[in-house]
DNA sequence: ATAATTAATGTAAGCGCTTACATATTTACC
DNA sequence: GGTAAATATGTAAGCGCTTACATTAATTAT
C-alpha cells in the first residue's frame, strides 16, 4: 500500500535516482521530467521514508529533549520554544521527562542515543552531585549536548544558564530598599540551580549585612510554602519577607500568611521565582524573578543550529534574570 | 569512532549475526559466546543503531504526539503521561506543537509520518469544521490515529473522549441546587470541546427551566474573564454564577470580581474548567471540572498497546468528568 | 558536420542492521 | 563409534534511500 521510490520511478518511468534527485536536488532534473515524477508523487500520496533517509545520510534530524516534568511550566516554556525553533529548522523533537532518578535517565539517555538524534538537549536534569552525571558526558562524545539551566565541563558539552545567584540576590537588594530586613529564603535545593538560589541569598545577605542563616529547607508545591510559613510563626521569629525558590511554593506561603491574617504586602513581602502564569493568577499577584525560559531555549537551538553549520560556539552563554515586581511586595 | 555491529563481530571474533542475537535474542546464543560479546560490546560502549534497525523492522518504536501547546496545563498534563507510559513500553514520543493554522499542522504531521512514527496521537488539535481534518484521515490510511478530546469518523481512527457537556452541565445542576438562578457561561468556543461545553451548558440552563441564553463569548487567558464580568456589570445584568470553559478564564473573573467588590462565593459563585494547579493557587481556590487528563492519556496508549497487539479496539472510549469543589462556590 | 562541452539520466554500491537459510558443531542414543 | 537430532554459528539478502560514477542526450563551438 505504502508507495516507495522504486514504485514511483517505475509508474514515471524514470530510474529511482531521478526521483530522489525530484525530491531533493530538482534543479538538477529537466523541467518536464520534474512534472512527470511529481504528478505521480501527488497522485500516489508518496510519503519518504525518512528513516532510509537518515541511514544514509547518518542523520535523522531529530533533536532529543530531555526535561525533568513537561508539567511544569517553567520546562513546559522550554520545550515548547525549543520544539517551535526546531520545527523551523526542519528538526523534529523527540521527547523524554526524566523524573528524578539516575537510573531511569540513564536508560531514557540511550534509547534516544540509540534513535541517532542529531542532538541532545537537558532541561534542568543535571544532578549536583558530579558523579551523577557521567552517562551525560559520555554522551558528549558521540554528539552534541547543551545544557539548559545547568553547567558541566566536557567535551562538546555546552550550557545556556541563567544567574540565578544574581536574581536571588537582586531580590534581597529589593527588599532591602524597601526598609525590610527580616528576610527568609525558602528553598528545595536538591537540583543545581536551587543551589545557586541559596548562593545567592546568602550572598545579597551578607552585602547587606543581615542574617544570612534565614532559610529554611522545605517542601516543593503549595505544602512546602506553607510549612515554611508555619514553622517561621511556631519558632517565634519576626519575619518582613519572604523569597521562594520557586512560585509555587511562594504561593503556598501567601495561602498560609493570609490564613494567619498577615497583610501582603503589608506585613510581609513575597517574592516568588520563574515569574510563571502562577504569578499573574495568585491573588495578590506576586513579585518574581523572570528567568526567561523562552529566552534560553533560543539561545540553545542559536547554539546547535551554529554547532551544526561548523561554527564556532562559546561553551557557556550566562542571562541575567529580572524581577517582575506585582502586588505581592511593594 | 562509534562502534557498529561489524567492529563488535571482528573484535569479539563471531559473526555480525552472533552479536546481533546476543542482543536481540540471547538464548539463542551459547553462554560462553555470549559473555564473549558482552563483554566487548561493555568495553567499547557500543551504541545500537536503531535507524537501521528500524529500516529493517519498519517499526521505530516511536509515537508521534502533536499537541495544540504544550504550555496549557492541561495538554502539558496529556504530553507528560503519554510519554511516561509510552516510555515504559519502550516507545519514544516525537513532539510537536501544532499550533492553531492548518498549513502548519498539515507541514508537521507530514514530518512525523515521514519519521515512520507506529501511530501518532492528535491532543486537542482537530478544528470543529470537518474539512479541516482531511489531513487526520488520510493519516489513518498509514497508521493508527488517536484523537484525545475529539472525534472524527475514519479508518484507523479512534478517540478518547471526555463527556464535557455533561461536565458543565453538572456544573449548572450545581450550582441550581444550591438556588441560583441568574447562571451565566464564559466561553471560547473555537475548538471542538469548546463548542461541546457551550452545548452542555445550554442543557443544564434549559433542563432547570433557565435562560440558555446566558453565554458571553469572550477571549482566552485572564482578560477574557474580566471583560466578561465587565460586560456583565455594564448590561446591569443581575448574575449569581459564572461558569467558565477554562480555569485561567475563571481566575480572570474572579480577580474581576473581587475588584469591584463582589464578594466569592458570596455574591456570586466562580466554577472553572480543567481542574489546573491553578484552580488550587487562586485565591478564593477555584472550585472547577476535572476532566482527567492523565486517565485519557492512559486511555490512548492502552488502546494503541491492545492494536500494536492486534486485539480489537474500541472506537470511541469516553470518560465522566468529575466537578471538584473548592472555595469559589458552596 | 563533427568534436568538445555540458546537462540529464541511469547503474550500482552501501548506510547498519535482522533473519531465513545453510553449514558446522555438539549432544543423545543405540 | 556412528548416526540422527538438536544447538550454535555463519552467510548473504534486503529494508528504502542517496550519490559517486558511468552513460547517454542535448548544446555549443569550430
Amino acid at each position: 500500500m505504502a508507495m516507495k521510490m522504486r514504485d514511483i520511478a517505475e509508474l514515471a518511468g524514470v530510474s529511482i535516482a531521478t526521483v530522489s534527485r525530484v525530491l531533493n536536488q530538482p534543479e538538477k532534473v529537466k523541467a518536464e521530467t520534474r512534472r512527470k515524477v511529481e504528478k505521480i508523487l501527488e497522485q500516489t500520496h508518496y510519503v519518504a521514508n525518512a528513516v532510509a533517509r537518515g541511514l544514509v545520510l547518518n542523520s535523522m534530524r531529530t533533536i532529543g529533549v530531555l526535561t525533568v516534568d513537561v508539567r511544569d511550566l517553567y520546562f513546559a516554556e522550554v520545550v515548547y520554544t525549543l520544539e517551535r525553533l526546531f520545527t523551523e529548522l526542519g528538526y523534529n523533537v523527540l521527547l523524554s521527562n526524566t523524573g528524578g532518578e539516575l537510573g531511569e535517565k540513564k536508560r531514557y539517555l540511550r534509547l534516544i542515543l540509540e534513535k541517532q538524534v542529531d542532538a541532545i538537549i537537558l532541561v534542568g536534569s543535571v544532578f549536583k552531585e558530579p558523579t551523577g552525571n557521567q552517562h551525560i558526558v559520555e554522551a558528549g562524545q558521540h554528539l552534541p549536548v547543551v545544557l539548559i539551566n545547568s553547567h558541566l565541563a566536557g567535551e562538546n558539552i555546552y550550557s545556556v544558564l541563567c544567574d540565578d545567584a544574581h536574581g536571588v540576590r537582586e531580590a534581597v537588594n529589593y527588599l532591602v530598599r524597601q526598609g525590610r530586613r527580616e528576610i527568609y529564603y525558602f528553598t528545595d535545593s536538591k537540583s543545581a540551580s536551587g543551589l545557586a538560589k541559596k548562593k545567592g541569598f546568602i550572598t545579597g545577605m551578607i552585602e547587606n549585612g543581615l542574617n544570612p542563616k534565614h532559610i529554611l529547607e522545605v517542601a516543593r508545591g503549595l505544602e512546602g510554602g506553607a510549612d515554611g510559613v508555619n514553622r517561621l510563626i511556631a519558632g517565634n521569629r519576626p519575619f518582613e519577607a519572604i523569597i521562594c525558590g520557586e512560585d509555587l511554593t511562594a504561593i503556598g506561603a501567601m495561602k498560609a500568611l493570609t490564613k494567619y491574617g498577615y497583610p501582603i504586602p503589608g506585613a510581609v513581602a513575597v517574592i516568588g521565582y520563574n515569574n510563571s502564569v502562577l504569578a499573574e493568577t495568585s491573588t495578590p499577584a506576586l513579585t518574581s524573578v523572570d528567568n526567561m525560559p523562552s529566552t534560553m531555549a533560543r539561545q540553545a537551538v542559536g547554539m546547535l543550529a551554529d554547532l551544526f553549520q561548523g561554527k564556532k560556539v562559546p561553551r557557556k552563554i550566562v542571562l541575567t534574570p529580572s524581577l517582575v515586581v506585582r502586588e505581592s511586595s511593594g
